[in-house]
Parts: structure tokens; sequence; C-alpha cells
DNA sequence: CCAAGTCAAGGTGCC
DNA sequence: GGCACCTTGACTTGG
């Protein structure tokens, strides 16, 4: 490792790193909730620690070099619950911020709300719940002043296996705020590039293509096919990549083992870095080591931000 | 004080 | 049928 990703490495392991605001979000818990252990004045604390905390990573990863961020889903914890704080300007004011920084500075910031989302349940309650997380994301994304295109996406997977067409009807439902940042990931179970596209048919939601991913679902072609199915669905709009690998010691390993992602980048499909490096796509990594393994692979692997 | 357990939420498939 | 996994963990509880 070189030594700026040393120092890095050495900086996050400083107890007093966390103070310095760069990985300090803080959670709530609905239960604690529940039990009137949170303050109103104690939630919005919490909201506006977690906004100006994001907003610190951005301005850090920009000065570092990095344009692309993955807002954090728990920005504002217990949202559903604080209806009243929604129009706060404390609030407001601090997420234009963010914006305003991301819009200045030509950042990309996307979002990847987590599992519970599953717009193709075969229980309708589920849908609805889905819809509501989403609608969470899509008004994060509103307040801070994102332009409602897929460049500031807001990815998911495709839920339930085989339910292609309930996903579809679900997308139909969904308000333009929602629908327009909508992308659809492939997964190594459900959901491979192929039959994304044809939800691609029907619905134009762009597909955010998954290189380890891929690796266990295919649909048997490449993944040089697979990019260029899924670049062709974003029109144009910069197309998102994920990178993650198989962490080493796991390479025949269970397919859990497998699946896990790696602390560093171990290998990049070279068309994958070749069409980064031209500038004709983004990738998002999925590393343990978060910046530093993308510090480290623009070392070992030439890669251009 | 530290380690282990828990947390609102779904779906999957290995074991 | 239980469990781990997905996720840029954080907090509470038990010892």
């Amino acid at each position: 490792m070189s030594k700026k990703c040393e120092e890095l490495w050495e900086e996050m392991r400083k107890a007093d790193f966390r103070k310095e605001g760069v990985l300090n979000e803080k959670n709530l818990q609905l239960n604690q909730y529940l039990k009137s252990k949170y303050s109103k004045e104690y939630i919005k604390q919490i909201w506006i620690n977690n906004i100006d905390n994001n907003l610190s990573i951005l301005k850090r990863i920009k000065s570092e070099g990095i344009n692309l961020f993955r807002i954090s889903s728990n920005i504002l914890p217990l949202f559903d619950f604080n209806l009243e704080l929604r129009g706060d300007d404390d609030i407001l004011l601090r997420l234009n911020d963010i914006g305003k920084f991301v819009l200045s500075n030509k950042m990309r910031v996307t979002s990847h709300p987590d599992q519970f989302v599953v717009l193709s349940s075969n229980n309708n309650e589920v849908i609805k719940n889905s819809i509501k997380i989403l609608e969470y994301h899509a008004w994060v994304f509103d307040k801070i002043g994102l332009p409602e295109n897929n460049y500031y996406c807001i990815n998911i997977h495709g839920g339930t296996k085989g339910n292609s067409e309930i996903l579809i009807n679900s997308i139909e439902m969904l308000s333009s705020n929602i629908r327009n940042r909508l992308t659809l990931e492939n997964d190594e179970r459900s959901y491979n590039v192929l039959e994304l596209k044809k939800i691609y048919d029907k619905v134009n939601i762009p597909i955010c293509l998954d290189s380890h991913h891929h690796e266990f679902n295919s649909g048997g072609i490449s993944f040089e096919e697979a990019l260029e199915i899924s670049k062709k669905t974003w029109g144009d709009i910069k197309p998102i990549t994920h990178l993650s690998n198989t962490d080493p010691q796991f390479i025949n390993g269970s397919f859990f083992e497998r699946r896990k992602h790696s602390e560093y980048v171990h290998y990049i499909p070279i068309i994958q870095a070749e069409e980064n490096n031209k500038g004709l796509i983004d990738i998002e990594l999925e590393f343990k080591m978060k910046n530093i393994a993308l510090y480290k692979a623009v070392e070992d692997f030439n890669l251009k931000l």
C-alpha cells in the first residue's frame, strides 16, 4: 500500500477521527422512539448532525478529487414519524447547502435505499411501504435541490424473483420525482441484466450494472455484452456501474463467502476500467475500505477519477 | 469499560 | 425452518 493510503488508514484508525465528523452519522431506533426516549429537539439535532456530516464528507472527498458520492439512506432517521420537522427551516436550509455544494462543484450524488424496498412484492403492504421509503429518498433529493434525472439516481433492486409484471405496475404508479431518478440494479439471484432490459423496454428505467452480481447471475451473456445493453438504457446520462470483488480468501468458498465484499479492489473488468477512464461511464465502488480502497485502486489499476 | 446483542421493514437459498 | 446476507452501523444492554 502506498504512503498516502497508509496515512489515510492511520487517520481512520485514530480515536478522534470520529469526532471530526467524517464518519459520525447517528441513528435512531424505533422502539426507543415509541418509548418516548427522544425529544423532538433531540431528533432535530440528529438530523442536523447527519446533514452536516454528509456535507463534510462531500467536502472532504471533493478535496481528494472524488466527485461521486452515495448519500446515506440514514440521513434523516425516523423520517416517517417526524412530519413537522420536514418544514423546519434549520433542516431545509442545511439540505439546500448540500445541493449548492454538489451543483457548484459538479459532483454526482446517488442513493441506494435498503433491501426493504421491494416494488415487486406479492404483498401489497410491502409495496406501499417501499413507495414510502422511495418518497423519503426523493424528498431528500428534492430539498437538496438535485434535478429530477438519473444523473442523481435512486438505485434499487428488482426484488421478488419472477415478478416483473408487478414491478412494472408499481413503477408506473410512482410519482415523477421518484420515477425520473429511479435505476434498477442487477442482483445475484432475482433479476439479471436481460430481465432488467425487458423492464426497461416497458417503463424506461435505466440499468445500473453491477459486475460482481453479474458473475453470479449473468443470464448467459458476457460482462461486455451486459455493459453494452445497460449503457444504452441511460440516454444522455452517463451510466453508473458498480464494482465489488470476492475476497481472495473466499475464491473457492461457499456462495455466501464469495458474495461478500472484499476490503480492497483486486480486479476490475478491463472494459469497465477502460470505459471509466474514457469518461463514458462512472464506477461506484463497494468495498469495505471505502474511499481508501478507491485511492489504492487508482494506484493499482491506473484508474482515473 | 468492553463485548455481545439488537435494531421497523423483505427475499433468498445454503445449511 | 433457522440463519446469514444484503447495508459505508450505531446504540443498548449485560457482564
